[in-house]
DNA sequence: TGTTTGCACATCTATATAAATGTATTTGTT
DNA sequence: AACAAATACATTTATATAGATGTGCAAACA
């Protein structure tokens, strides 16, 4: 399938810019693909061979779970409709970048940022609006006189110096061209996600504590003093939280596929450098799954308050680790 | 100019469909051009040759504007992208209802609702799950047996039952055909503005009391006890009020712009039931222009809170329509 | 170990929308 | 009344997006 090419190409870019990238999520549901690291950078990447396939609810649930671990949810992908994604150009889907594997490595390996985006109209540039007016006042030119050279209106010369509209590229290359030096502002592509960040969303957060899961296992693990996230298509079922540690937290009966989720939720841990509990419904053969812990539902109940369940989920995770 | 034709041509239909329709609104800047009145029924219409030329900002006034007078929003015109509006059909631009006179004039006179919506990917009818169910089960038809009969997949039938997807016009009519009844459901123009608020929007209003306005006069009003909701684009600069009065409220100098504008704002208040209020800075020539009541800042400064100022204003109101 | 169920995802289509911008009209100024 | 400045709005274009739906794979089940 097309779409494991793409992963493994992004895996072998991500690991070249000198992330560290956890295993594919390939459990369904899922919403990101892989988690990958670098130094303070956390990226949630979601690979989707048309990026057109995103879906809002699992835009919507990168776009938390990247908020509440401090990381940046991107897309990437080959296709867009009936064309493929042009190299250097920013698209956006729901909020989130998406982008080329050539944008990605030219971003993150060469530490070349893309400079165009695409917009309802086709591919635009920013131009800095105080380096276009410096330039045309240095050879005198008047604002007019810039206008018919370029063949727009005079208004549109004044919006691009006001920084109140971008312009196509062709437009930006002959300005270049006439003032001889670059306009052109390049793309944070992380920064533009924060960005687009409404207010509503953001509000959310505002309260001090999340509302309480509907889950059973996870509202206890709340009344325990944690601030519970919980999650829909993740490969786990909630992010947990207390002042001292997190952890992603996996809850289900002892099973094949449940120990498959565990090796899972090991790797993602790593990456995303929390810990990893999976809480068991009835018994569990083993106490650790490599690094994710599990924890009977019998054990939980006779825990008192979220330093106990800390300090269990260390010790178990010291055990491990020490064999 | 097209849109002066529409806009008599609406107002037509409106008076009558029974509406109390206030003067056009023919201020810049503007942002609907009709206030328009049936019994409970309060409507704010713009009006656009291109429905697509509404802009954001536009539409944004007009809705925060009847959610706080308790009306609805409306956009009629004739046309979208390169082609006519079709009869029957409501489209939607920025969360409020657009649709043509045709429409508009079956709607609210003949009392036909339309039955097709606009959305992504072309036109679409809702249809009554349940009364599809009973159709099939009546005639004992398995769920495959019809999904084949029309030429879909058994997934799809099972969503229209379910209610979580609409149908394209030519799927209904088919599935009319066979089961030989009315399956279409009507759409309610105004209740589908209401649905379309999004939480975020209606969050803004929870609070108790808006945000003090930014001008002086507003803000003075504000401090009186008032609930000032600030405008931009409308004839008006605000609306404010409080438990036992709401007045439109202009601020500016005597002049003659802002006669034409009391003017106009006295036919709004006419029709949209509140009182029409003009604070003048400096010196006014008169005490009221129709039912708008002219208030120096002077005067202003002389009243002690909210109730001072409504006997104000309706002493003033009165003697104007005494005489 | 097959069988069933349901999700992921690709794809198609037509609408909704943002940029860009010219033109006509209105407002403000002298 | 004449002129300048600002705004409304029509229009073009290409992207962003929602519906609709088939296909194939994964999970759950028997």
């Amino acid at each position: 399938m097309t779409k494991d090419i793409l992963i493994h190409q992004i895996i072998e870019v991500l690991e070249r810019a000198g992330f560290m990238v956890s295993d594919q999520c390939n459990i369904r549901p899922r919403s990101f693909d892989l988690a990958a690291r670098q130094g303070n950078t956390l990226l949630f990447c979601k690979v989707l061979y048309n990026i057109d396939g995103l879906n809002e609810e699992t835009a919507r649930e990168m776009k938390s779970l990247a908020k509440y671990l401090n990381g940046y949810p991107i897309l990437i992908g080959a296709k867009t409709r009936d064309q493929l994604l042009e190299d250097s150009v920013v698209y956006m889907r729901y909020d989130i970048p998406a982008l080329s594997i050539q944008t990605l490595y030219d971003y993150f390996v060469e530490n070349v940022p893309p400079l165009v985006s695409a917009a309802p109209g086709g591919l635009y540039v920013s131009i800095d609006g105080d380096v276009l007016k410096e330039a045309r006042m240095n050879i005198s030119m008047s604002l007019g006189a810039l206008a018919s050279e370029l063949g727009v209106s005079r208004r549109t010369i004044s919006k691009y110096e006001e920084g109140k509209m971008d312009a196509s590229i062709d437009i930006v290359l002959h300005l270049e061209e006439i003032l001889d030096m670059a306009l052109a502002k390049s793309i944070d592509i992380l920064r533009s996600f924060e960005k687009e960040l409404d207010p509503a969303t953001v509000n959310e957060d505002t309260s001090e504590r999340k509302t309480p899961p509907n889950d059973n296992i996870l509202n206890l693990i709340y009344t325990l003093g944690y601030d519970v996230l919980s999650t829909k298509q993740a490969p786990f079922k909630a992010v947990s939280k207390d002042t001292s540690s997190t952890f992603l937290t996996g809850v289900s009966e002892y099973s094949n596929a449940m120990v498959k989720r565990a090796h899972l939720m090991s790797s993602i841990s790593n990456v995303i450098e929390t810990q990893s509990v999976f809480i068991i419904e009835g018994k569990s053969r083993y106490k650790f799954v490599e690094d994710t812990v599990l924890i009977e539902r019998d054990e939980l109940n006779n825990i008192a308050d979220a330093d106990d369940l800390d300090t269990l989920i260390h010790e178990r995770s010291k055990r491990h680790k020490g064999e």
